[in-house]
DNA sequence: CCTCCACCGGAACGTGAGGAGT
DNA sequence: ACTCCTCACGTTCCGGTGGAGG
């Protein structure tokens, strides 16, 4: 959206003969600092090497190469709380808002995006203060508002008569439930239609967006399963092995006791329970695994475990893997114990 | 009310790969 | 060839903690 926006002002720029550059940037996408700077290099045309320099470096290549062009540069920063969240090092940041001091023919202009309204709270006073910022709050879309986007939509990519309107109101009344999300609904739209195509039928029934709705988080959860390196996914299969005999989930000390067999069955040193840990919480956020902290009192504080993706999804993703596909079937040692000992 | 379990999760640090400049 | 950068991925160390049981 900002995206589009940036373009359309870039346009209409050309037109009054006054130019503009936009730079556009993603921070979470992006990640680091040293990359989102980078990113900005490149739109200015300054070539850098996505690492190996130091930032302070890319700092001067940016100054070098925005004076050296005369029209103003316009940098959107999307999703720019991602870049503020790793506290102390918001140089970049100070940085944006001071640089107008050392141009003399051009100058730069700041958008941040983001979805979350308190960021600012983190942000160090000197860069809020010299941000004459200006806010603008955004809600999220509501169902009526997502039905006029796609039925608008719909006019050009569906041919008159496939469409219900009861199926265009539960796409936008389904993506009005999540996050109000446009871009959500238009691929609810896309995939229901593909399905009903595939099926051979004249028209797009709700029960295909509902159809739609599954394939998306099935490609979704198979896709991130797919990527996973090879610890994450060995601690799945330990999960998954457990969730058969365990069926309130586990907790982290038996996870990574089983997550322990599966190395030495692959042949593969395992990793600390520190680090795994944190591969654990980062399933959690993929909606891989589901882990919330409980408490046992006496018994101690962990992490209860169990899968939030289906075993269907785990056993086909992972049997194409064929280091962790043969561990699939694999059962744990100390299962065997409990089942004897209870 | 205090203890103490079984971890959680932050912080600092180490290592090796990928690359620039000289 | 050598020094200097960043980043990803791990490890080590350690203070913190909800609540059952004494």
């Amino acid at each position: 959206m900002a995206k589009f926006v940036l373009t359309r002002l870039e346009q209409k720029a050309q037109e009054l003969g006054g130019p503009l550059r936009g730079a556009y940037v993603n921070c979470r996408l992006a990640g680091t600092n040293y990359r989102v700077l980078a990113e900005l290099c490149r739109a200015v045309g300054a070539e850098v090497p996505f690492t190996g320099v130091a930032v302070g470096e890319l700092l001067d290549r940016f100054r070098e190469a925005l004076s050296n062009g005369d029209s103003p540069l316009l940098v959107v920063l999307d999703e720019i709380d991602a870049l503020v969240r790793r506290q102390e090092d918001d140089i970049l940041l100070y940085e944006l808002t001071r640089i107008n001091e050392t141009l003399r023919r051009s100058w730069v202009s700041l958008i941040g995006v983001s979805n979350d309204l308190h960021f600012k709270e983190f942000l160090d006073p000197r860069v809020l203060s010299s941000l004459s910022e200006e806010e603008v709050v955004f809600r999220p879309y509501l169902a009526d508002e997502l039905y006029d986007i796609l039925s608008d939509r719909a006019k050009a990519a569906f041919r008159p008569g496939t469409l219900h309107n009861a199926t265009l109101r539960l796409c936008a009344a389904l993506a009005a439930g999540e996050h109000g999300d446009a871009r959500r609904a238009l691929d609810l739209l896309r995939v229901a239609g593909e399905l009903a195509e595939r099926e051979g039928v004249s028209a797009v029934a709700e029960e295909h967006v509902r159809l739609a709705q599954q394939k998306i988080e099935q490609d979704r959860v198979s896709e991130v399963l797919r990527s996973l390196p090879v610890h994450s996914k060995l601690l799945v299969t330990a999960v998954h092995s457990l969730s058969i005999k365990l069926s309130d989930g586990a907790v982290t000390g038996d996870i990574y006791e089983v997550y322990n067999e599966l190395c030495s069955e692959a042949g593969i040193e395992p990793l600390t329970q520190r680090r795994v840990s944190t591969l654990v919480s980062e399933l959690d956020v993929l909606g891989i695994l589901n882990a919330r902290v409980v408490s046992f009192g006496r018994y101690g504080r962990t992490k209860r475990i169990r899968l939030a993706a289906s075993s269907k999804a785990i056993i086909e993703v992972l049997s194409e893997d064929n280091l962790v596909g043969r561990l699939l079937r694999y059962v744990p040692k100390c299962l065997q114990q409990r089942k004897k000992s209870s």
